[in-house]
DNA sequence: AGTACGGTTACTACAATGTAGTAGTAATGT
DNA sequence: ACATTACTACTACATTGTAGTAACCGTACT
């Protein structure tokens, strides 16, 4: 029977985060923190304290470079938009996965390779979430 | 200038509450437990919790009928939506709201005057999110 | 009527998340 | 060397997610 590797859950800040270094590739805390004040507006401390609890969960990756600390993301991006699509789908939209999951291919911010893999992640939990 | 009234923020859970309000009308604590135990592995104090708290935050309104204690949303369907929707649009679709919306024109989950009252929701809020 | 049961309710608790302050430390300018 | 400035670690408090416990209430049984 197939691997079941079950679904990310993340907080809305915290795939905001993500979503910032699947855009850059990495950042330091000071370059997500700035790109995320229009939306959150959160003390740098605060996204200080998200970044480093998300190195914890093992969502994102800390190293150091040349004394700064730069952050990058261990989960892909069709990862991280997996629950969120399900959620989205299942309960708001009540359409089925697929559906939307075809919006990316007009939406153009995810790569076809993405959507396949977003569609595998995807694939079979009728019901899912948890 | 125009009233702006504030988009309600929901977290998953509350949503999901609201949700199987909004489709019953009413419902006891019981009800919306055994309806939810199939996403959510509540315990029944769980819901409850949830629940009680969603009434001091005025998010349902609780009423004693004969003995049990009935709740019923205290915010409509599309102010619940908008958030959500918002959300998905901005930061997971990245395209605009409006296209989002006429979506729910397609998944006949929302009558017309539902989609409209959401349209008028989200109207102008480009950036939104708090 | 008295008691045992089964569900409901109120109250309490603890972990994770959202949000941020504080103090120590490193780097930089002068 | 010293002040300024940013960055980091640590601590804190509110809210949400999750649930246990004990008190309460109706009904069934004796």
């Amino acid at each position: 029977m197939k691997e079941k590797k079950k679904l990310v859950d993340l907080s809305r800040a915290e795939y905001d985060i993500l979503r910032t270094l699947w855009n850059a590739g990495q950042l330091s805390v000071r370059e997500v923190h700035d790109q995320l004040i229009e939306t959150y507006n959160w003390a740098y401390t605060t996204t200080k304290t998200m970044m480093d609890r998300m190195v914890n969960k093992e969502l994102l990756r800390r190293d150091s470079f040349h004394g700064v600390f730069i952050y990058k993301p261990l989960i892909t991006r069709p990862a991280g938009l997996a629950r969120m699509v399900q959620f989205f789908a299942d309960r708001v939209l009540e359409m089925d996965v697929g559906s939307v999951v075809s919006l990316f291919a007009r939406s153009k911010s995810l790569s076809p390779e993405e959507i396949d893999e977003l569609n595998n992640l995807l694939a079979g939990k009728k019901d899912g979430e948890k």
